[in-house]
DNA sequence: TTGAAAGCGCTACCAG
DNA sequence: CTGGTAGCGCTTTCAA
């Protein structure tokens, strides 16, 4: 049998509303009255029953996140530390790694306050959007919920702009034009603009589409763009997984990062700085990007209208030692 | 407002108990009722309340996935695996980042019929065990919750054993020797004991530690080794990450897998196959692996008492490209 | 086949 | 400061 707070007034000797609020801390009840009933509770072995506790109260505490693919070093890193700004703000994270559908219902069900979307696909449409808030981390736009997104044009105009000063010219982009995923097609454009901005050559031969984001994706593209004609003085990948690849090839075909080739990576977590070599990124920095969308779902928790649809986050780059100079040939 | 079946009844004009029992598909319900019900239910877009599901009935059809760390692709694989093995069930898993401990609270609170560890520090002890049926995935021996773990040292002795009928000799062995680890020592243990009974030469030079389960670290070890005086024939990678890491390294020594070293992996997961060089593996394959654990899980909820302690599963090894016989110098 | 009513364990409000 | 009581939304007897 299950002890509840009934079993634990009897045992104290007084009213079990008196025991609610005792065990809830209020300032109605005596101290020495609370410490004793504390204290029978701890002895019985009292759990609070959750889902009583819910039926009566609004709010659960426990946001969902919805993650289908458990895969991505990023995401992981940024849902490590969304989990502990959540638990910094008194709020359990769950995670579910059903189809976003399918994780919307289970957290419905056990009563989220909110839910937070971590998906590639910009297409699947989301229903259900009216009785739980939503923060969707960079899926597209034109959604009816909120979005956190990345001004990855900036990003890539940064990157670009960084190399160009270091005298690149010859520089390749490495990335995943799969139409599917709107964030990589703006990291995609934001090259393109850049690239024209600085006047630099621009044509099929830099870019490689690595048709992927694992990094074997990365390693086999990059392999194949070192095989071709065009050797570039620097390369940007798009996502750490994807530069994990290409640092790889990149030695293997016995260049040197960065004496003979460059490399600036998408992605602005501190695990670049652990790599084989240290690669400078561009992209928010975690932890402003987990901040923010938990800021925002807990606004709209409280809130619903007074969230903004996009929030457009702006990139950083961090150097570390993955840059040179161009070498005069 | 959300809506209730209170709602529905007034809405069809009938009482609430006829909703709810209509909702539940009960057979006291007459069919043409239990449609209209069923279709304003809809229409409303009413969705039950767990929480007082819950608090009427006694199971909440959900298992909570204890997971402080999100990495280790063969946990990720196992991971997703099981989720669809307890959909196929009528389960739903949500996964908890947190601290073991905290990931219980959370699940316990949240009435989860019963929880899931992956765990790689078999140190920790779990309070709390009394009041939800845990089962463990390989957290080592002693504990007094049921584990279902793998024969490790088995395992290492199909791999040793393969490899000497394939007429190796120098193997080395690389992986995370930890003390913290259980499952590392294990696989360790059966390393030297398969050696030993296949009288093969074994010392420090062909052990090498990672410290630390990444491919990075399976990377950084191989390295080492290949840069010694001992250069092995064969290799036996103790995870899908750090062969992926010693796979690396072997080819950046120039060395072609499997003609100049053979190379066998522990993980028996499909995407072995997936690797720039198929590797041949052993392990328990993750369909048994899954099957075995949510089997256990859901034996342990209907009967706390039926379920063993340790459950050992036996490994298997599956043929890929990454190995041959040892060439005649 | 349907309805009424008794809780599940808890919070919150109102009296005292 | 403490106790009584009305629900939260739902399932489940028990009657009708």
């Amino acid at each position: 049998m299950t002890i509840t707070i009934k079993d634990i007034a009897t045992a104290v000797g007084v009213s079990y509303s008196t025991v609610s609020k005792a065990l809830n801390d209020s300032p109605l009840v005596k101290q020495e009255t609370k410490a004793k009933i504390i204290k029978i509770a701890k002895d019985l072995g009292y759990e609070p029953n959750f889902a009583a506790q819910r039926l009566v109260k609004k709010e659960s505490k426990l946001i969902g996140l919805a993650w289908p693919t458990l895969d991505r070093m990023a995401h992981s890193v940024l849902a490590t530390k969304i989990n502990e700004e959540f638990t910094k703000n008194g709020y359990s994270m769950i995670l579910s790694i059903n189809s976003i559908q399918t994780s919307l219902d289970i957290f419905k069900r056990y009563q989220a306050d909110g839910v937070i979307i971590f998906d590639e696909e910009s297409t699947k449409t989301v229903h259900a959007l009216t009785t739980i808030p939503i923060v969707s981390y960079g899926v597209g736009k034109g959604k009816d919920f909120p979005i956190v997104d990345v001004n990855y044009q900036k990003a890539m105009y940064a990157a670009v702009e960084y190399l160009a000063k270091l005298g690149h010219e010859k520089i390749a982009f490495i990335g995943d034009f799969s139409p599917i995923d709107d964030r990589q097609i703006e990291k995609y454009r934001g090259f393109q603009n850049a690239m024209q901005h600085f006047e630099l050559s621009f044509s099929g031969d830099n870019l490689i589409n690595t048709a992927g984001l694992s990094w074997y994706d990365g390693y086999i593209a990059a392999k194949r763009l070192l095989q071709s004609a065009f050797i570039p003085t620097a390369i940007i990948g798009t996502s750490y997984d994807i530069s994990a690849g290409i640092v790889r090839a990149i030695r293997e075909a016995n260049f040197i990062i960065p004496k003979d080739i460059s490399v600036v990576s998408y992605d602005n977590i501190p695990q670049m700085g652990n790599m084989e070599i240290p690669l400078t990124s561009v992209g928010v920095p975690v932890d402003v990007m987990a901040k923010q969308i938990v800021q925002t779902i807990l606004r709209a928790i409280q809130n619903r209208q007074d969230v903004p649809l996009i929030q457009t986050l702006d990139p950083q780059l961090t150097e570390r030692n993955s840059c040179a100079h161009v070498r005069n040939i």
